[in-house]
RNA sequence: GGUGGGAUAGCUCAGCUGGUUAGAGCGCAGGACUCAUAAUCCUGAGGUCCCCGGUUCAAUUCCGGGUCCCACUACCA
């Protein structure tokens, strides 16, 4: 049994995510996961909110509630909502944790006893009225170069230019609109990072191998510009204090770790939180020297979050000359876009986690984020074509094969799979279906191709279809009742199958066919026999229900009222 | 600007190292069936594989140039 430690991108704590986020990291991590824990594999599968940071803290000013309040509050809500989405996390943490401070405290300890911890003086812009240093993003100006005169420190929107915030012409900030701004020097720890540079490399190219492209093209980018060293400190009261060796650090009673640095840091944390509610070890999946060197590391995210996740944290974990777990295969995903454009909470562009359990079950949404993946590109999401998926492949290609199969057996069988028939050239045919389709299924679960497992799930459940086409137990029954009962019992097995093939995207639908049909947890699992074995698994004269309709259609005027709620179109 | 990715049927996309009639799903048209959520099954129409060159016996697939999209660009998370 191969022990594999999965983990999602941390979602912020600054509000419910959109799907987009739900499409890129933590829905193909649970879907995987899923798969995996089908396989038989040992699998523990993390992730927790990412609470620290300027937006936390404003956020927080916003909603009138204390920083530790807001993101208690927070936490909680995109706890619910993951599991209302059937994200099956083996732990939620939340990077604000005890585990998360010890670790990230004691991994500064070692990269500075290790040498690559460096005190700097920085000049950063300071808001006097606001009484903090403002994060680049957060002061505004006159573009120096072009005039505008609502640029970002970091970025002019006007002319696209990098910019250094204390180049700003009449700079103010950006919270407040204060223009009581000055230059302040203030110390910061830097990780030298351009003194791993040979040693980062030597990691990547040792694994670049096994990763997709869009990943390590990122991951050597970086490298090929050559490391900088990183400030991994910030002069904010919001996060983990910055300590050393135990007490806080002299000059440093008012700073914390930049959130960068302490969120993945989080992923082990986590599972510290995990280990400490439920009994388990964490160390086992984490540290190399105790257990941990036959665990395969898994890591989802989106694009966005790749250089750090094969540079920077792999930075934190081999400078600090420690034996961790570093990830072994790592999957990143493009945008889900919104017909095309950004999801955009401000201008009503787009549907966020928690209105798309209010208008549909999660499975609705499962299935059309898998299917439809934004894995090679940026992927639109329409109305329309969340209609279409839904309608075509849920509702008539698999919940129709499972209502008219048991319905039949129910009206002509008395609710039990058939004894008797002995199974024929139809029956040849789709054992030959399944014997070419089920190993396909799972060589793209393995690969992680997501859009494509979710086309074979989709062709087997066609497949069954044609399937009774070609038999017409209905005819049959007319003049042998026997030839009948083998395509009904074949039919009635089927359906169990895909229910069983079903289960890593749309669980609950998945669940709701298994147990109407009666298949016991044992034989749930993705270790398919030979297909002649799986057409006859379900014990003959069992009894079976007709499980209520799986899937409701989504009808023309639900799409029309949602695109006036959510835009599109 | 730099780096990377993409441009294939009406729509969303597959097409490993170049080779007979370029594929899938949806949509559309016709037919079959009637067990089923007016579901299902079959058949069909429809493409100068972005443009221009080049290499080759042969290019959607390789090379160069062009046009158009998109992402990333380290102190935003």
């Amino acid at each position: 049994m191969a022990r594999i430690l999965i983990t999602s991108a941390l979602p912020y704590i600054n509000g419910v995510k959109h799907l987009g986020n739900l499409a890129g990291s933590m829905l193909p991590a649970d879907v995987f996961a899923r798969f995996q824990r089908l396989m038989g594999e040992e699998v523990l599968f993390i992730c927790a909110t990412d609470e620290h940071g300027t937006p936390a803290e404003l956020a927080a000013v916003e909603a009138g509630q204390s920083v530790e309040e807001y993101c208690l509050e927070q936490h909680e809500i995109q706890a619910r909502i993951a599991k209302g989405f059937q994200l099956s996390f083996d732990w939620f943490g939340r990077s604000s944790s005890q585990a998360n401070r010890e670790l990230t405290q004691a991994f500064a300890d070692r990269l500075e006893d290790a040498g690559l911890i460096e005190e700097r003086t920085s000049r950063q812009v300071y808001s006097i009225d606001d009484g903090r240093f403002l994060p680049d993003r957060y002061v505004e100006g006159t573009c120096p170069s072009c005039g505008y005169e609502k640029a970002r420190g970091d970025q002019c929107d006007g002319c696209g230019r990098l910019l250094d915030p204390v180049d700003l012409i009449n700079p103010y900030s950006a919270v407040s609109g204060s223009r009581r701004v000055e230059i302040r020097d203030t110390q910061h720890l830097f990780l030298l990072q351009s003194r791993m540079q040979d040693r980062i490399r030597a990691w990547v190219d040792e694994r670049a191998g096994a990763w997709p492209q869009l990943t390590s093209s990122i991951a050597y980018k970086w490298l090929d510009e050559g490391l900088q060293d990183r400030s991994i400190t910030r002069d904010l009261s919001w996060g983990v204090p910055v300590s050393r060796n135990g007490h806080p650090r002299p000059g440093f009673e008012t700073k914390v770790y930049y959130v960068w640095f302490d969120a993945p840091i989080e992923y082990i944390g986590a599972t510290r939180e995990w280990a400490e509610a439920t009994g388990g070890n964490w160390e086992r999946w984490w540290r190399t020297d105790k257990g941990a060197e036959d665990v395969t590391y898994v890591e989802f995210m989106g694009k966005d979050n790749v250089a750090f996740h094969t540079v920077s944290f792999p930075a934190t974990l081999l400078g600090s000359g420690e034996p961790w777990k570093l990830v072994d295969r790592l999957k990143a995903f493009n945008w889900l876009t919104w017909y095309g454009g950004k999801f955009s909470t401000s201008q009503k562009r787009g549907v966020f986690m928690d209105a798309a359990l209010e208008l549909l079950p999660a499975d609705y949404w499962r299935w059309f984020l898998t299917a439809n993946a934004p894995e090679g590109s940026d992927a639109p999401f329409t109305w329309e074509a969340f209609q279409n998926s839904v309608n075509s492949d849920l509702a008539n290609v698999l919940g129709n094969f499972v209502n008219r199969i048991t319905r039949y057996a129910q009206s002509k069988f008395d609710g039990r799979v058939p004894l008797e028939g002995e199974p024929g050239a139809d029956e040849a045919w789709i054992e030959g279906e399944l014997a070419q389709r089920l190993p396909a299924l799972i060589a793209h679960y393995q690969a992680m191709d997501f859009r494509k497992a979710a086309a074979e799930t989709r062709a087997i459940w066609a497949a069954g279809n044609e399937y009774l086409t070609r038999a017409e137990p209905w005819v049959k029954y007319k003049t042998s009742v026997e030839a009948s009962a083998v395509g009904v019992r074949t039919g009635l097995n089927l359906a169990a199958l895909f229910g069983v093939i079903a289960q890593p995207i749309i669980p609950a639908a998945a669940e709701s066919i298994l147990s109407a049909l009666g298949v016991p947890p044992e034989a749930r699992s993705f270790r398919f026999g030979d297909p002649r074995s799986c057409l006859d698994a379900l014990p003959r004269g069992s009894a079976i229900t007709a499980p209520p309709v799986l899937f409701a259609k989504i009808e023309d005027t639900q799409t029309a009222d949602w695109r006036v709620r959510f835009g599109g179109g």
